[in-house]
DNA sequence: TCAAAAGTGTTTAACTTACACCCATGT
DNA sequence: ACATGGGTGTAAGTTAAACACTTTTGA
């Protein structure tokens, strides 16, 4: 038999890095572990797949794990991992998926978990929060991913309710960059961008003069947004 | 045994998307397959991941069927494909991977493949040539990703040989993007946009008067560019 | 001498940035 | 009345697009 004619099999896994912005922070859902290995540190919630397609095995294990439903979130894929030595049960591959949510209501933890939970993607970047197998630099490459479809895409809409205001859609770029960003020259240019729909209502929510209230429209949602909204790059002379 | 309990294998698989740019044409290497199923049909290199990191997988096949060797070409994961029915030998989970290279000479086939070849990516595009299983769709996706690479990141020096002109570079986005670009425009901006070295020579070589000779930054390849290079946007009004 | 490609200059338009200013609400 | 955020106006600065023009080679 050749070489390339051994076929090992391995074990496929899904993991979520479910992103949404609440409290004023850039926060992603982690459950703790109720299984061995690593049992009882925190992970991203996930788990083995099953005789279903990828994107379905994501939304199952959320559901299962955290009780949330993803079906109407955006949901896409991030990068697969599969460094022998990640998983101590041997050979299993990761299918990462990357999730953008509005802010949830408290999430409730289901089979193979506990303590499902918001934390703040800032205290697993920093290493404060430690994350078990490969979960922290999968965390740090969802992040990446988000912060830069945030610039050429109009994802940013999935971290807001169905209907927003401009400012809320600017806490959610300032938030999620971390850098301020002027009110006056956003909403000029999210405006005549063309992916926001008004829907003539307006509120006071935010306080001060009424905001009108936009819905994300409905075609262009994950495309690409033309001109990018380039965040502000550190120069390195 | 709860049913997230049950842990199903599936059979681990690299395919590769090498493409190029080649007699002013962007093309990818394809094989014909030697093995069923789906034997005699032309595919991308590709194979089962034995104990082995990914990446290595990818660089392994890549050797085995087509003698190129990646280790200094820029290769990076693409997308993984799993869908249940894609393979009729079972569950095959491929992680794909997307390598640029430059005009190579032309490729040898190896074990499992015969044909080794570069194929224009237009003709995969518009169905005039009809890969195994899913591999279209993973060239389209790979395509896509190499289009939107040259805008933001400095990568279209991965395409060219290790010195070359900027009308050489040129040529490189013209190609990919099938969009005329103004070289003179087009030379101010990449000379002053700090990725490309002069390395003091010139040459004759693309005719007319001679042209001063590049070669990629090193610390600068794969890098973000800034300001990105958009590629022109067809306007839907 | 001519074609062909390299490279520079210049004009115009478009876009970005910064910030002044007025508006409409809750308290 | 006044604080708070919403929204518009505008001038200055920067960048991009179009294209005229000079330079340097090979044939």
């Amino acid at each position: 038999m050749k070489p390339n004619m051994i076929r090992k099999t391995c074990t496929v896994a899904v993991d979520i890095v479910l992103l949404t912005v609440r409290e004023g922070a850039f926060q992603v859902l982690l459950i703790d572990r109720l299984l061995t290995p690593q049992r009882g540190w925190p992970a991203l919630p996930g788990g083995f797949v099953l005789d279903e397609d990828l994107p379905a095995a994501a939304q199952r294990e959320l559901i299962e794990e955290t009780h949330i439903d993803a079906s109407r979130l955006h949901l896409e894929q991030l990068q697969s991992y599969g460094t022998p030595s990640r998983d101590p049960r041997g050979r299993v591959i990761t299918v990462a998926y990357l999730g953008l949510a509005p802010d949830l209501p408290v999430p409730e933890a289901g089979t193979d978990a506990q303590n499902a939970r918001w934390e703040p993607v800032a205290s697993v970047l920093d290493g404060t929060t430690k994350l078990a197998f490969d979960h922290g630099t999968i965390v740090a490459d969802g992040v990446e991913r988000a912060r830069s479809k945030l610039e050429y895409t109009t994802l940013a809409t999935a971290f807001c309710q169905s209907e927003f205001t401009i400012s809320e859609l600017r806490h959610v770029y300032e938030i999620v960059w971390q850098a301020p960003i002027d009110a006056r020259n956003f909403h000029r240019k999210v405006t005549s961008a063309d992916f926001l729909t008004a829907t003539g209502r307006r509120t006071t929510r935010d306080g001060g003069r009424p905001a009108a209230l936009y819905r994300a429209t409905e075609e262009k949602v994950n495309e690409l947004l033309y001109p990018p909204m380039l965040r502000p790059r550190v120069l390195v002379p």
